[in-house]
DNA sequence: AATATCTAGTTTGCATGCAAAATAAATATA
DNA sequence: TATATTTATTTTGCATGCAAACTAGATATT
């Protein structure tokens, strides 16, 4: 039988050692929006859907709650956003863009075109089934 | 053109989800063993092949220098390896294990089928297909 | 041989990820 | 209605990941 133990087996080192790289990899260019990838991709989804919970940005993210709390004080001071109160629900707060937060989606234009030349080791048809294989294995990794 | 900037988009949240979701789901696994995942990753190294210099193992488990510099320290403080000063070189120094060291490999055999559940979602051909994925994809960016 | 350079490890400061505890507000239950 | 439970968010303590600065020993260059 295969030596389950070996490193060089483990699917689960690969994605450790492939995230990072990419997380990595992120840094140079997000240097210049002056940003940590967790806070691109908090504006990723902001840019997407304004006016989001704190609850709902957590789950399109998946960053940590307590890492978000903090992040979002920095990006507020930053002035990139604003954090208010739900009206509905006196827990919940809504996290709200501000001009200069919608403005810093021009300059990160440039950042997925970027990346994708540290995906280039895979053709189209390749980062096609990739990305299928990997949704596949999210949907029972994320259920938790 | 699809939208480069949406967040569902995004192959490298896929992979920051998942490696993620990996770690989480190691945890339980190695409380028993009281092992984090990275010294997990280590151990794995070494029960590979003992006696590897810092840099060695380093270069194996893509762990960051400086975390497992403390990491070795504990583990050492642990009393499952030993860190020695290389013969031929003073600068480098050699990780043994102990015998507890050697011992807990034994323990350890349960983990990898264990984690195996929540690859379930994935059928054999498909985990051998992604591994492939990875591997090509690893290979540029683990270049630096 | 003397100086410059490279290499192996360590240390430091900052930003997370994670779990658990703590708050506060909303719901459900008795 | 009073109490128990759930939910949203924050706080705290610990272990990394990452970059940069630092130390010490090994090599290379002049």
């Amino acid at each position: 039988m295969t030596d389950l133990l070996k490193l060089d087996n483990q699917l689960c080192h690969r994605f450790y050692t492939i995230s990072n790289a990419l997380t990595r990899a992120y840094r140079p260019l997000l240097q210049a929006l002056d940003l940590t990838y967790p806070q691109y991709l908090t504006l990723l989804a902001l840019w997407e859907r304004d006016q989001v919970s704190i609850h709902n940005l957590l789950r399109k993210t998946r960053i940590d709650g307590g890492a978000m709390s903090l992040m979002l004080k920095k990006l507020s001071a930053k002035g990139l956003l604003e954090i208010h109160r739900a009206d509905n629900d006196q827990r919940s707060r809504v996290v709200v863009l501000t001009a200069a937060g919608r403005a810093l989606k021009n300059k990160a234009e440039s950042v997925p075109e970027a990346m994708l030349c540290h995906l280039s080791a895979l053709s189209a048809t390749e980062l096609q089934q990739l990305r299928g294989l990997l949704d596949k294995l999210a949907t029972t990794l994320n259920h938790d």
